[in-house]
DNA sequence: TTAATGACCTCCG
DNA sequence: TCGGAGGCCATTA
């Protein structure tokens, strides 16, 4: 299935973020090249869903650091277990130390 | 082909 | 400083 669509960048860019990192979406986009796509990249997310591997969605974020996607998820706490356990700390939905824990996919790649 | 949607981002008041 | 509205691009129907 090569699709090599817009989507296809962005699933490798989220499957190579590191455990107990976060991104957000327009950093994602930026790296594509596009960065006032930053809905696609949400958009794409939508179409991750039982995809194999999985998409590490749970952690991308928006820019505001907030978990706007967790509703899309199984279950909108299951957003915030798997970013706790993975070491990310979350206070009312948003990530905190987002700056610190802030993963740019530009100088990954 | 046209129109509508979307897990966003940036700008202006 | 905070809040609201618009615009951008790609995919799908």
């Amino acid at each position: 299935m090569e699709q090599q669509s817009f989507y296809e960048q962005v699933y490798e860019i989220v499957k190579l973020i590191p455990k107990g990192r976060v991104t957000s979406y327009g950093a994602i986009a930026k790296s594509l090249g596009a960065g006032k796509s930053s809905r696609l990249v949400g958009y794409a997310m939508n179409n991750a869903h039982g995809m194999s591997p999985p998409i590490p969605a749970h952690r991308v974020v928006n820019h505001k650091g907030l978990l706007t996607g967790k509703f899309h998820f199984a279950t909108p706490e299951l957003m915030q277990e798997l970013l706790e356990n993975e070491g990310v700390v979350i206070e009312q939905d948003k990530v905190q130390n987002f700056k610190t824990l802030f993963w740019n996919p530009a100088e990954e790649l």
